[in-house]
DNA sequence: GGAGGACGGTTGAGTAGTCAAGTATTGAGA
DNA sequence: TCTCAATACTTGACTACTCAACCGTCCTCC
Protein backbone atom coordinates (compact mmCIF):
# COMPACT_ATOMS: atom_id res chain seq x y z
CA UNK A 1 0.00 0.00 0.00
CA UNK A 2 1.42 3.60 -0.40
CA UNK A 3 2.66 4.94 2.24
CA UNK A 4 1.13 8.39 2.07
CA UNK A 5 -2.28 6.82 2.35
CA UNK A 6 -2.28 5.57 5.38
CA UNK A 7 -3.36 8.58 6.90
CA UNK A 8 -5.86 8.98 4.88
CA UNK A 9 -7.28 5.42 5.03
CA UNK A 10 -8.01 5.91 8.91
CA UNK A 11 -9.37 8.95 8.55
CA UNK A 12 -12.15 7.54 5.88
CA UNK A 13 -12.02 4.96 8.59
CA UNK A 14 -12.72 7.29 11.88
CA UNK A 15 -15.44 8.80 9.89
CA UNK A 16 -17.30 5.73 9.32
CA UNK A 17 -17.06 4.04 12.71
CA UNK A 18 -18.00 7.61 14.40
CA UNK A 19 -20.62 8.75 12.53
CA UNK A 20 -22.10 5.07 12.31
CA UNK A 21 -22.62 5.35 16.27
CA UNK A 22 -23.62 8.63 16.68
CA UNK A 23 -25.92 8.58 13.96
CA UNK A 24 -26.98 5.40 15.79
CA UNK A 25 -27.73 6.97 19.09
CA UNK A 26 -28.87 9.87 17.68
CA UNK A 27 -31.42 7.89 15.90
CA UNK A 28 -32.30 5.95 18.78
CA UNK A 29 -32.84 8.17 21.22
CA UNK A 30 -34.25 11.25 19.43
CA UNK A 31 -35.45 10.57 16.13
CA UNK A 32 -32.76 12.72 14.09
CA UNK A 33 -29.87 12.27 11.73
CA UNK A 34 -26.74 13.75 11.83
CA UNK A 35 -27.55 16.31 9.20
CA UNK A 36 -30.83 17.48 11.26
CA UNK A 37 -29.04 17.74 14.34
CA UNK A 38 -26.47 19.90 12.53
CA UNK A 39 -29.40 22.01 10.67
CA UNK A 40 -30.49 22.34 14.21
CA UNK A 41 -27.43 23.86 15.80
CA UNK A 42 -26.79 25.98 12.27
CA UNK A 43 -30.45 27.69 12.81
CA UNK A 44 -30.34 27.75 16.26
CA UNK A 45 -27.23 29.71 16.43
CA UNK A 46 -28.39 31.88 13.00
CA UNK A 47 -29.72 35.68 13.80
CA UNK A 48 -33.46 35.84 14.01
CA UNK A 49 -32.79 31.97 14.48
CA UNK A 50 -33.11 31.97 10.33
CA UNK A 51 -30.97 31.30 7.51
CA UNK A 52 -31.62 31.05 3.73
CA UNK A 53 -31.92 27.40 2.54
CA UNK A 54 -28.85 28.19 -0.04
CA UNK A 55 -26.48 28.96 2.71
CA UNK A 56 -27.92 26.32 5.18
CA UNK A 57 -26.67 24.08 2.15
CA UNK A 58 -23.25 25.24 1.66
CA UNK A 59 -22.54 25.46 5.72
CA UNK A 60 -23.67 21.68 6.37
CA UNK A 61 -22.37 20.69 2.88
CA UNK A 62 -25.35 19.31 1.35
CA UNK A 63 -27.03 19.60 -2.50
CA UNK A 64 -29.14 22.41 -2.78
CA UNK A 65 -32.26 19.54 -3.26
CA UNK A 66 -30.61 18.01 -0.24
CA UNK A 67 -31.73 20.68 1.99
CA UNK A 68 -34.97 20.53 0.11
CA UNK A 69 -35.66 17.17 1.23
CA UNK A 70 -34.27 17.62 4.93
CA UNK A 71 -35.63 20.67 6.15
CA UNK A 72 -39.18 18.70 4.64
CA UNK A 73 -38.59 16.54 7.41
CA UNK A 74 -38.08 19.16 9.81
CA UNK A 75 -40.67 21.05 8.67
CA UNK A 76 -43.06 18.18 8.77
CA UNK A 77 -42.05 17.66 12.68
CA UNK A 78 -42.81 20.87 13.21
CA UNK A 79 -39.13 22.59 13.74
CA UNK A 80 -38.33 24.34 11.62
CA UNK A 81 -41.32 26.48 9.04
CA UNK A 82 -40.21 28.64 6.32
CA UNK A 83 -40.57 32.25 5.96
CA UNK A 84 -40.42 34.66 2.78
CA UNK A 85 -37.55 37.54 2.08
CA UNK A 86 -39.34 40.70 1.46
CA UNK A 87 -35.97 41.93 -0.53
CA UNK A 88 -35.85 38.84 -2.78
CA UNK A 89 -38.81 36.93 -3.71
CA UNK A 90 -36.46 34.14 -5.29
CA UNK A 91 -35.17 33.05 -1.63
CA UNK A 92 -37.35 31.48 1.72
CA UNK A 93 -35.90 30.93 4.81
CA UNK A 94 -36.02 28.33 7.33
CA UNK A 95 -36.50 29.27 10.44
CA UNK A 96 -36.23 27.50 13.72
CA UNK A 97 -40.01 27.20 15.86
CA UNK A 98 -40.48 27.27 19.37
CA UNK A 99 -40.60 23.81 19.09
CA UNK A 100 -37.25 23.48 16.99
CA UNK A 101 -35.30 25.13 19.80
CA UNK A 102 -36.79 22.66 22.91
CA UNK A 103 -36.23 20.03 20.60
CA UNK A 104 -32.44 21.50 20.01
CA UNK A 105 -31.90 22.05 23.58
CA UNK A 106 -33.20 18.53 24.40
CA UNK A 107 -30.99 17.00 22.07
CA UNK A 108 -27.88 18.86 22.87
CA UNK A 109 -27.07 17.83 25.84
CA UNK A 110 -26.76 13.70 24.95
CA UNK A 111 -24.88 13.98 22.13
CA UNK A 112 -22.55 16.29 23.32
CA UNK A 113 -21.91 13.63 25.74
CA UNK A 114 -21.68 11.35 22.95
CA UNK A 115 -19.52 13.50 20.78
CA UNK A 116 -17.09 13.84 23.80
CA UNK A 117 -17.10 10.54 24.87
CA UNK A 118 -16.50 8.81 21.34
CA UNK A 119 -14.21 11.93 19.97
CA UNK A 120 -13.49 14.59 22.56
CA UNK A 121 -12.33 12.29 25.14
CA UNK A 122 -9.58 10.49 22.88
CA UNK A 123 -7.12 13.24 22.90
CA UNK A 124 -5.52 15.96 25.31
CA UNK A 125 -6.53 19.67 24.76
CA UNK A 126 -3.38 20.25 23.36
CA UNK A 127 -3.81 17.29 20.42
CA UNK A 128 -6.97 18.47 20.12
CA UNK A 129 -6.17 21.74 19.18
CA UNK A 130 -3.51 20.05 16.79
CA UNK A 131 -6.09 17.86 15.34
CA UNK A 132 -8.43 20.97 14.58
CA UNK A 133 -5.83 22.84 13.11
CA UNK A 134 -4.97 20.14 10.70
CA UNK A 135 -8.24 19.40 9.85
CA UNK A 136 -8.71 22.90 8.73
CA UNK A 137 -6.08 22.61 5.92
CA UNK A 138 -8.46 20.28 4.65
CA UNK A 139 -11.39 22.63 4.00
CA UNK A 140 -12.04 24.82 1.33
CA UNK A 141 -11.54 28.50 2.14
CA UNK A 142 -15.21 29.61 3.22
CA UNK A 143 -16.31 25.99 4.07
CA UNK A 144 -14.51 26.68 7.46
CA UNK A 145 -18.49 28.43 8.55
CA UNK A 146 -18.01 27.91 12.28
CA UNK A 147 -20.07 30.77 12.77
CA UNK A 148 -18.74 33.42 15.53
CA UNK A 149 -20.93 31.96 17.90
CA UNK A 150 -19.30 31.54 21.32
CA UNK A 151 -22.09 31.24 23.88
CA UNK A 152 -25.24 29.59 24.62
CA UNK A 153 -28.18 30.54 21.96
CA UNK A 154 -31.09 32.70 23.08
CA UNK B 1 -20.79 26.91 20.10
CA UNK B 2 -19.61 24.46 21.85
CA UNK B 3 -15.13 24.95 22.22
CA UNK B 4 -14.34 20.89 22.29
CA UNK B 5 -16.85 20.94 19.30
CA UNK B 6 -14.55 22.84 17.16
CA UNK B 7 -12.17 19.66 15.67
CA UNK B 8 -15.71 17.27 15.58
CA UNK B 9 -16.86 20.28 13.30
CA UNK B 10 -14.03 20.70 11.01
CA UNK B 11 -13.55 16.51 11.20
CA UNK B 12 -16.78 16.17 9.72
CA UNK B 13 -16.86 19.20 7.31
CA UNK B 14 -13.53 17.94 6.03
CA UNK B 15 -14.83 14.57 5.28
CA UNK B 16 -17.54 15.65 3.47
CA UNK B 17 -15.71 17.72 1.38
CA UNK B 18 -12.92 15.44 0.28
CA UNK B 19 -15.41 12.54 -0.23
CA UNK B 20 -17.49 15.03 -2.22
CA UNK B 21 -15.00 15.57 -4.38
CA UNK B 22 -12.69 12.05 -4.83
CA UNK B 23 -16.17 10.35 -5.40
CA UNK B 24 -17.28 12.40 -8.35
CA UNK B 25 -13.50 11.94 -9.72
CA UNK B 26 -13.63 8.29 -8.92
CA UNK B 27 -17.42 8.07 -10.68
CA UNK B 28 -16.98 10.58 -13.83
CA UNK B 29 -13.38 8.91 -14.88
CA UNK B 30 -13.82 5.26 -13.59
CA UNK B 31 -17.21 4.82 -12.56
CA UNK B 32 -16.45 3.82 -9.09
CA UNK B 33 -17.66 4.77 -5.66
CA UNK B 34 -15.01 5.56 -3.05
CA UNK B 35 -16.26 2.68 -1.46
CA UNK B 36 -16.00 0.33 -4.71
CA UNK B 37 -12.72 1.51 -4.89
CA UNK B 38 -11.94 0.50 -1.82
CA UNK B 39 -13.03 -3.27 -2.08
CA UNK B 40 -11.13 -3.49 -5.04
CA UNK B 41 -8.38 -2.51 -3.10
CA UNK B 42 -9.01 -4.78 0.19
CA UNK B 43 -9.08 -7.81 -2.77
CA UNK B 44 -5.74 -6.84 -4.51
CA UNK B 45 -3.94 -6.92 -1.81
CA UNK B 46 -5.46 -9.66 0.13
CA UNK B 47 -3.87 -13.70 -0.09
CA UNK B 48 -5.03 -14.91 -2.90
CA UNK B 49 -6.89 -11.99 -3.96
CA UNK B 50 -10.05 -13.10 -2.01
CA UNK B 51 -11.41 -12.27 1.57
CA UNK B 52 -14.70 -13.53 3.06
CA UNK B 53 -17.83 -11.10 3.07
CA UNK B 54 -18.05 -10.85 6.52
CA UNK B 55 -14.37 -9.74 6.56
CA UNK B 56 -14.78 -7.46 3.78
CA UNK B 57 -17.54 -5.66 5.29
CA UNK B 58 -15.66 -5.54 8.86
CA UNK B 59 -12.80 -3.94 6.63
CA UNK B 60 -14.59 -1.56 4.88
CA UNK B 61 -16.96 -0.65 7.99
CA UNK B 62 -20.35 -1.10 5.42
CA UNK B 63 -23.05 -3.66 6.96
CA UNK B 64 -23.22 -7.47 5.82
CA UNK B 65 -26.20 -5.99 3.68
CA UNK B 66 -24.17 -3.42 2.45
CA UNK B 67 -21.52 -5.62 1.40
CA UNK B 68 -23.94 -7.98 -0.74
CA UNK B 69 -25.13 -4.82 -2.55
CA UNK B 70 -21.73 -3.51 -3.37
CA UNK B 71 -20.27 -6.73 -4.76
CA UNK B 72 -23.23 -7.36 -6.86
CA UNK B 73 -21.98 -4.29 -8.80
CA UNK B 74 -18.71 -5.55 -9.03
CA UNK B 75 -19.79 -8.59 -10.01
CA UNK B 76 -22.08 -7.64 -12.45
CA UNK B 77 -19.19 -5.48 -13.80
CA UNK B 78 -17.12 -8.71 -14.19
CA UNK B 79 -14.02 -7.49 -11.46
CA UNK B 80 -15.07 -9.50 -8.74
CA UNK B 81 -16.28 -13.59 -8.65
CA UNK B 82 -17.75 -15.68 -6.17
CA UNK B 83 -16.11 -18.87 -4.82
CA UNK B 84 -17.26 -21.02 -2.40
CA UNK B 85 -15.12 -22.46 0.76
CA UNK B 86 -14.60 -25.96 0.84
CA UNK B 87 -14.32 -25.96 5.20
CA UNK B 88 -17.37 -24.09 5.47
CA UNK B 89 -20.34 -24.16 3.12
CA UNK B 90 -21.82 -20.91 5.01
CA UNK B 91 -18.84 -18.62 3.57
CA UNK B 92 -18.49 -17.43 0.28
CA UNK B 93 -15.47 -15.68 -0.68
CA UNK B 94 -15.06 -12.38 -3.22
CA UNK B 95 -12.24 -12.98 -5.23
CA UNK B 96 -10.82 -10.17 -7.33
CA UNK B 97 -10.70 -11.75 -10.96
CA UNK B 98 -8.18 -10.89 -13.92
CA UNK B 99 -10.19 -7.87 -15.43
CA UNK B 100 -10.61 -6.64 -11.33
CA UNK B 101 -6.75 -6.79 -10.68
CA UNK B 102 -6.50 -4.50 -14.31
CA UNK B 103 -9.41 -2.04 -12.95
CA UNK B 104 -7.62 -1.85 -9.58
CA UNK B 105 -4.38 -1.05 -11.62
CA UNK B 106 -6.37 1.81 -13.74
CA UNK B 107 -7.80 3.42 -11.07
CA UNK B 108 -4.73 3.25 -9.10
CA UNK B 109 -2.65 5.93 -10.68
CA UNK B 110 -5.02 8.90 -10.71
CA UNK B 111 -6.98 8.42 -7.73
CA UNK B 112 -3.51 8.24 -5.64
CA UNK B 113 -2.67 11.67 -7.43
CA UNK B 114 -6.39 12.90 -6.48
CA UNK B 115 -5.69 11.88 -2.96
CA UNK B 116 -2.25 13.77 -2.69
CA UNK B 117 -3.92 16.58 -4.20
CA UNK B 118 -6.60 16.90 -1.82
CA UNK B 119 -5.09 15.49 1.17
CA UNK B 120 -1.52 14.70 1.18
CA UNK B 121 -0.28 17.72 -0.20
CA UNK B 122 -1.79 19.82 2.75
CA UNK B 123 0.83 18.35 4.94
CA UNK B 124 4.27 18.01 6.03
CA UNK B 125 5.49 14.67 6.23
CA UNK B 126 5.92 14.98 10.18
CA UNK B 127 2.14 16.58 9.86
CA UNK B 128 1.09 13.76 8.48
CA UNK B 129 2.18 11.38 10.53
CA UNK B 130 1.21 13.46 13.38
CA UNK B 131 -2.88 13.49 12.03
CA UNK B 132 -2.32 9.61 11.71
CA UNK B 133 -1.67 8.75 15.09
CA UNK B 134 -4.23 10.91 16.25
CA UNK B 135 -6.72 9.75 14.38
CA UNK B 136 -5.32 5.89 14.97
CA UNK B 137 -6.79 7.05 18.64
CA UNK B 138 -10.45 6.84 16.99
CA UNK B 139 -10.74 3.77 15.71
CA UNK B 140 -11.98 0.99 17.77
CA UNK B 141 -8.79 -1.83 18.54
CA UNK B 142 -8.96 -3.92 15.41
CA UNK B 143 -10.65 -1.34 13.31
CA UNK B 144 -7.00 -0.62 12.07
CA UNK B 145 -7.03 -3.30 9.43
CA UNK B 146 -4.86 -1.56 7.19
CA UNK B 147 -3.25 -4.61 6.24
CA UNK B 148 0.49 -5.66 6.27
CA UNK B 149 1.21 -4.88 2.80
CA UNK B 150 3.94 -2.24 1.98
CA UNK B 151 4.76 -3.03 -1.63
CA UNK B 152 2.15 -3.23 -4.56
CA UNK B 153 -0.13 -6.32 -5.15
CA UNK B 154 1.22 -9.38 -7.50
C1' DG C 1 -37.46 48.90 -21.09
C1' DG C 2 -36.53 44.48 -22.73
C1' DA C 3 -33.39 40.25 -23.21
C1' DG C 4 -30.70 37.10 -21.24
C1' DG C 5 -27.68 35.16 -17.90
C1' DA C 6 -27.17 34.11 -12.95
C1' DC C 7 -29.39 32.72 -8.80
C1' DG C 8 -32.79 30.35 -5.33
C1' DG C 9 -35.54 26.71 -4.97
C1' DT C 10 -38.27 22.29 -6.04
C1' DT C 11 -39.18 17.95 -8.32
C1' DG C 12 -38.42 13.27 -10.63
C1' DA C 13 -35.63 9.49 -11.19
C1' DG C 14 -32.03 6.91 -9.62
C1' DT C 15 -28.34 5.11 -6.21
C1' DA C 16 -26.01 3.57 -2.02
C1' DG C 17 -26.67 2.51 2.05
C1' DT C 18 -29.58 0.98 6.41
C1' DC C 19 -32.23 -2.41 9.53
C1' DA C 20 -35.16 -6.37 10.33
C1' DA C 21 -36.36 -10.75 9.11
C1' DG C 22 -35.34 -15.01 6.96
C1' DT C 23 -32.38 -19.21 5.22
C1' DA C 24 -28.71 -22.31 5.73
C1' DT C 25 -24.70 -24.09 8.11
C1' DT C 26 -21.71 -24.93 11.96
C1' DG C 27 -20.20 -26.43 16.39
C1' DA C 28 -20.61 -27.06 21.34
C1' DG C 29 -23.02 -29.12 25.12
C1' DA C 30 -26.92 -32.34 27.35
C1' DT D 1 -27.29 -37.83 18.73
C1' DC D 2 -30.22 -34.00 19.11
C1' DT D 3 -30.74 -29.33 20.13
C1' DC D 4 -29.81 -24.71 20.06
C1' DA D 5 -27.17 -20.54 19.83
C1' DA D 6 -24.00 -18.28 16.85
C1' DT D 7 -22.38 -17.27 12.27
C1' DA D 8 -22.52 -16.14 7.04
C1' DC D 9 -25.17 -14.39 3.90
C1' DT D 10 -29.43 -12.56 1.22
C1' DT D 11 -33.73 -10.18 0.62
C1' DG D 12 -37.47 -6.62 1.16
C1' DA D 13 -38.76 -2.31 2.54
C1' DC D 14 -37.17 2.02 3.53
C1' DT D 15 -34.20 6.38 3.87
C1' DA D 16 -30.97 9.93 2.69
C1' DC D 17 -28.85 11.52 -0.47
C1' DT D 18 -27.41 12.73 -5.64
C1' DC D 19 -27.85 14.91 -10.43
C1' DA D 20 -30.48 16.89 -14.18
C1' DA D 21 -34.22 19.44 -15.54
C1' DC D 22 -37.21 22.73 -14.44
C1' DC D 23 -39.66 27.33 -12.79
C1' DG D 24 -39.65 31.93 -11.14
C1' DT D 25 -37.13 36.04 -9.82
C1' DC D 26 -33.37 39.32 -10.04
C1' DC D 27 -30.05 42.31 -12.24
C1' DT D 28 -27.10 44.08 -15.81
C1' DC D 29 -26.26 45.97 -20.14
C1' DC D 30 -27.87 47.29 -24.83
Amino acid sequence: MEPGLEAWIRFLRAHASLTRQLSASLEREHGLTLNDYDVLVQLAYAPDRRLRRVDLARSVLLSASGITRLLDGLERAGWVAKATCASDARVTYAVLTQEGLAKHREVRTSHLADVESLFGSRFSEAERNALSALLLRLLEPGEDELRACASEPE
